[in-house]
DNA sequence: AAGCCGGGGGG
DNA sequence: CCCCCAGGCTT
């Protein structure tokens, strides 16, 4: 960590006074202009948002002018800066002030965080650039000259590196121009420490820099791992009854939420354990996972009749076809699969069974479609698969 | 802590 | 064209 009376601070601002360019909200201010401001600089590029800024601000040059503002006109003039949400964030914030403030934009960091859709960035902004407040204002741009100052080396959404960047800054922040240090640290990383094509050479910061001392400027921010894949079986009952199948809805949260399934279950391979049961076999607990000695073990168990038995017994509520299914199963047991689907997070080894079911069903989750109907229907892709391999059974 | 929102910009 | 993403909010 840097100690403090660095000399960076001081680099940094010498460098922002002698470069920085002449932007219409840095000759103001205003809060509620500054506010605008960084609400429209989070989305959209310096010179596409000046001519916006200008616009605004001469339509609605209040908070409250822009409280007492129609939304529609509001989202008009916002016409092509995009993100119209947060045009109705801004909007509802100014209409809170008026409201609850008295007309006037909150004077600090913690007041200023009150107001919807004013979040610890912006709030900070306000706080530093218009009142002078020494509090951090930490961006996408603030993150990534951070991180590569020190050569952070986790992701920059931890908590534990919102906590360190938020230490730096404690000591590295100037007392007498809070507001300019930050601005510094964001001009900065949009012109100089930019996410591709750095320069270096300009930098006020280039000896202090732990990732340019390494030649790794690139290697900084370190980018979130992605989730690790998640390997799961799943095992899945075709049951017909002529051109018709039996479908179920799939709850609404989680994977695939509220789309149409045939029943059956996912097994994640990782919460196969090694099972207390002296006999080699996999056995459904209660909460219905299942339990094997090993993922060789589990590889075969699904060709046992009795694992697809088990199976239908829990999918299905309507008992009164077991014996009938259960001599099915056991006589003449094709396990089709293996085909797998992959999600972003998750990769599925499906294999299913068919099972002709000769009358009408009694259970509430369960309905017959027929295949023309399932095309209209919100069918997942990796069912859809299972439709279209009916011939490929599982060789060993 | 992780994902969504919902559109833009960069490669 | 696809991939990635800021910042605030929700779960």
């Amino acid at each position: 960590m840097k100690q403090s009376g660095s000399v960076w601070p001081q680099h940094l601002l010498q460098w922002f006074w002698r470069v920085k360019r002449d932007l219409p909200w840095r000759n103001t201010e205003d809060p509620y202009a500054i506010w605008v401001s960084e609400v429209m600089l989070q989305q959209t590029q310096v010179k596409t948002v000046i001519p916006y800024y200008q616009k605004f601000l001469k339509r609605f040059p209040t908070v409250r002018s822009l409280a007492e503002a129609e939304l529609e006109e509001v989202l008009e003039m916002w016409r092509g800066l995009g993100y119209y949400s947060r045009a109705r964030h801004l909007w509802e914030g100014a209409r809170f002030v008026f409201e609850h403030c008295e007309g006037k934009v909150p004077e600090t960091y913690e007041n200023l965080l009150k107001i919807p859709g004013v979040g610890e960035y912006t709030a900070g902004a306000i706080a530093s650039i218009a009142y002078q407040e020494r509090v951090p204002a930490i961006d996408g741009n603030v993150n990534r000259v951070l991180a590569r100052l020190i050569a952070w080396e986790e992701p920059t959404a931890k908590v534990k590196s919102r906590r360190v960047f938020r230490e730096l800054l404690k000591e590295a922040q100037s007392s007498k121009y809070p507001g300019d240090f930050n601005q510094a640290l964001m001009e900065l990383g949009a012109t100089l420490c930019a996410p591709k094509n750095v320069r270096c050479g300009e930098c006020p910061l280039e000896i202090e820099c732990d990732a340019h001392r390494l030649g790794q400027e690139l290697a900084f921010p370190v980018k979130q791992e992605q989730p690790r894949v998640m390997e799961a079986f799943r095992f899945t009952l075709m049951i017909r009854k002529g051109d018709q199948l039996l479908v179920r809805k799939r709850p609404s949260s989680g994977l695939l939420a509220d789309l149409w399934e045939f029943p059956g279950e996912e097994i994640l391979k990782h919460d196969l354990q090694i099972s207390n049961n002296s006999n080699d076999c996999i056995v459904a607990a209660e909460s219905g996972e299942l339990y094997g000695k090993s993922d060789q073990v589990l590889n075969r168990e699904f060709l046992r009749p009795g694992f697809w038995y088990d199976l239908y017994q829990r999918v299905v509520s309507d008992h009164s076809q077991d014996e009938n299914m259960k001599k099915k199963l056991e006589k003449g047991l094709e396990v089709k699969g293996p085909i797998f689907h992959i999600f972003s997070h998750r990769r599925w080894e499906m294999y299913w069974v068919d099972l002709e079911w000769p009358d009408e069903i009694s259970d509430i989750g369960l309905c017959w479609v027929s295949r023309e109907e399932l095309k209209r229907m919100a069918l997942p892709v990796a069912f859809q698969k299972l439709l279209e391999e009916p011939n490929r059974n599982y060789e060993g």
